[in-house]
DNA sequence: ATTACTACTAAACGAGTAC
DNA sequence: TGTACTCGTTTAGTAGTAA
């Protein structure tokens, strides 16, 4: 099934749902289904034929009319559709915000910072994993991406605690979830330290990111931040 | 625009709110957008002009790709099925129930119960309308027709309140508002008395149907039956 | 009344490609 | 890189009609 024949079949079981067939048996014709369907009568019931193939529909054909029920799997679909919709619709924040950024190399500090224990310990109980020992710098190029790094400072994120040893103190550590070059799971960590400007990421990951996407200077990346509210 | 036509650009904007693009204005190359909805890169393009030619969303191009925004007709298209899936997916009930039946002429009885003044009064506040001095009587043929009407028992009703006068007791009426031949609202209304059995619809409505809807003895009518939870 | 097949028409799709 | 045009191919839609 493609994904066209997919859609036009959602649509359909909506249809169907809004008859009460997701709750009971409706009886419904196919001419009265093309009516609400805005289609015609011979492709109404191509569609019913389709969604019974496909174990949507429990359906059956009487002298004036279809008996029809959606099915388990069929009111799943829908089910489906409704919880995106609903994270979507009742949500303040958008899922996920896209940047990209060119690879370059920093001063080695984030090793310094991801390596001390306090913020270790609280990178893997609240990120779920311990971050290699550097951090992949991002320099944003365009000011569409400038822009949306800025907004993120608005959405929440995993709050990683400051402390103090008998040196100095070590601020807190804001960190977003985030997904790099759709294939790794990692966060971009903002507020370690104020060496960077608004222009640049910095990225943790549980492995070398570097040599996981085989990335050198002046490549692309691309960070999927997901917001969790 | 055809019905196809919207879904397919429904199903385009829920991918899009799904970068984020009804909260923000986010960057979304076509060929992205291709693969979150499983087609070419030059079908997404022109999704993307239909949408905009729409007025669905805004967009403009840059050399990486195009920024997209959902616009507010675009967020209503969306909020619409999100409504219509909500209210079928938390409901109990089914949103309505269709039944056919057959006219034929009752004994006059109804008209009697429909000029009590107390219920009359309960109708015109809790129906909306003044009953037409005299109910329609349906006969069900079909064996799914008996099945929905005793169905709709379990769901809720409008509960009109019986009284007594000098000499009798009347009983309490249950109505459901429906939809007659999909034209005229009227309500069916049960209990009444008993006189009729189960394969009996009694319904009324602000006019006499018979004439509304020229009916004579023997004609089908279809009685959409709402569930008002 | 219905459903749904066949044969045809209309529309959507996507490969190639210009910009 | 991108977007989006043309145009041949594929797919969906419908009229007519049988069952």
């Amino acid at each position: 099934m493609t994904d066209a024949q997919k859609w036009r079949q959602i649509f359909t079981l909506l249809k169907l749902a809004e008859m009460g067939a997701h709750k009971r048996t409706a009886k419904v014709s196919t001419e009265y289904l093309a009516e609400k369907l805005g289609t015609s009568q011979q492709t109404a019931s191509r569609y019913l034929i389709e969604l019974e193939r496909e174990g949507w529909i429990e359906r059956s054909i009487t002298h004036d009319g279809c008996l029809v029920r959606i099915d388990a799997a069929g009111t799943v679909e829908l089910q489906k559709i409704y919880n995106s919709l609903k994270f979507l619709m009742e949500t303040a924040y958008p899922p996920s915000v896209t940047l990209e950024g060119i690879v370059f190399t920093g001063l080695g500090e984030g090793a310094y910072y991801i390596g001390k224990d306090r913020y270790r310990k609280q990178f893997i109980e609240k990120l779920g994993f311990e971050p290699y020992s550097g951090t992949l710098n991002l320099r944003l190029s365009s000011d569409y991406d400038i822009k949306a790094r800025s907004e993120l400072e608005a959405y929440p994120a995993v709050e990683i605690e400051g402390f103090r040893n008998e040196d100095r103190t070590f601020g807190i550590v804001k960190c977003y979830p985030a997904l790099v070059n759709n294939k790794v799971k990692g966060a971009l960590i903002t507020a370690l330290r104020s060496h960077y400007d608004v222009s640049v990421l910095e990225i943790i990951a549980p492995v070398c990111l570097r040599k996981q996407l085989n990335l050198k200077d002046g490549n692309k990346v691309k960070v999927e931040v997901l917001i969790v509210p």
